[in-house]
DNA sequence: TGAATTTGGTTGTATATACAAGTTGATCGG
DNA sequence: CCGATCAACTTGTATATACAACCAAATTCA
């Protein structure tokens, strides 16, 4: 195709692949057309579609995995993290989950982990509670829950009002620090069952430790599916496909 | 040069000019060898050795031009980066992590997104460092951390003591504030070569941010493989097979 | 002398080819 | 039903070659 005269290339077979892109003809994380289809399609020679879509990839509109293919990068790698925070904390602020439902409430042999992120001795009973967090009808967080026995009194004077994780958290008591670790794991057959998710489906996991003046409160994992992990319709976390 | 085994060609290239900028044996502003020249050195077919230079080049190491040669590019004053160097080697002896090695230090234009993060204009001078944190052996964590230039004189008049990355990230300036936002990604192909790991697996990433009272200091990406995270040793979170 | 041209070297673009490395899905055998 | 193997395809690295675009210095010529 003769886009402008002496256009180079590799530039011309960019300019398409940005204009599918920006216009949506080639949605997020869809796979595009591979170096040699483009070469093909161009009849240029393979080098010269893998330098268009080399460049593309620096400039993070494109990612590639070897053996698979290319693929549409989402905005977010190239739109600013601040806006990407702001957005969480809006979230934060109005409540982001329509429902939580409780599915079970014991009390439990504390588990090593939990044993030493309360400050617990193991195997001392601890209440245990798992709640699943919806989004649009969607299950999109379990959450399993270790609480200090000692520290309940606290605990069940709350009037459980189930809006954010944060409220939820805060309501168990006044926070004087919050730990967390936030990974990527594959989840275990109890999220698989209740968030509904193949065991293949990378999860979001974050891990929180709430403290009081008694001490430590409760221990938490709430552990969200990757693939419907939202926030404010901007920021979609998704691992693959 | 011998070079360690499966390194790539081009590779072992750019570590050979990237030698001989850091150590000043190739001043700033000199002509370096031609991309014929370096493909002889080496025995590599020219596009191999343009390579090299190519890359290089878009890091901001040198610059070219046509008709005449690659001479090498960084105004900025070498001694800052070798300070940070130092900085580096610091928390190797003292740090938490059993072996941090500094994988990469060079002054790069700003990418969009850290020149949001850290108020800076497009494509302005920043100082780039790459760090891989290991435990036990394994690499754990790899660390791209962008530094802004003028608050340099602040981030080098520090007393580290460096135990831990959220003390080594602190250090750096009287923290004012420090956002930071965690995610799930795939590692891109940097943290998968630096760690090890296949494209496939979760990996945690974080991204944070500092300042000190006269503004943005830096800006992190701290990206961990899933399967290999550990806290303190007593929480083991591994994924599942 | 001074301007135009040639010449040699350098980077830029492009092609054709080959093999390595990695993923996916189908096929086959127990 | 499960695992191993294989085939097809994709991206990654590397080579060898050719020509274009460009610059600088030497050469040539008025």
């Amino acid at each position: 195709m003769d886009n402008s005269v002496g256009q180079k290339k590799f530039a011309t077979i960019k300019d398409y692949i940005l204009s599918q892109v920006e216009t949506a003809a080639w949605p997020e994380h869809s796979r595009i057309p591979s170096e040699n289809e483009l070469a093909t399609q161009f009849a240029v020679s393979r080098m010269t579609a893998r330098r268009a879509l080399q460049e593309l990839t620096e400039q993070g509109v494109l990612y590639r995995t070897q053996g698979v293919g290319s693929f549409v990068a989402s905005p977010k790698s190239q739109s600013s993290l601040l806006e990407i925070r702001n957005i969480a904390d809006e979230i934060q602020r109005r409540g982001h989950f329509h429902k939580a439902e409780l599915v079970q409430l014991t009390s439990l042999p504390c588990p090593a982990v939990v044993a030493t992120a309360l400050g617990l001795s193991r195997n001392a009973p601890v209440f245990f509670s798992l709640i699943v967090h919806y989004e649009n009808q969607q299950p999109l967080q379990l959450e399993a829950r270790y609480v200090n026995p000692e520290q309940v009194p606290d605990y069940l004077a709350q009037d459980f009002v189930l809006q954010t994780p944060h409220e939820y958290l805060s309501a168990v008591a006044p926070l004087t620090d919050a730990e967390h670790i936030v990974e990527a794991v594959l989840p275990d057959e109890l999220t698989r069952q209740h968030l509904k998710i193949p065991a293949s489906e990378p999860c979001l996991r974050l891990t929180r430790r709430t403290f009081s003046r008694g001490g430590a409160v409760s221990f938490a994992y709430l552990t969200s599916a990757g693939s419907r992990y939202r926030l404010g319709g901007h920021l979609t976390i998704q691992p693959k496909t």
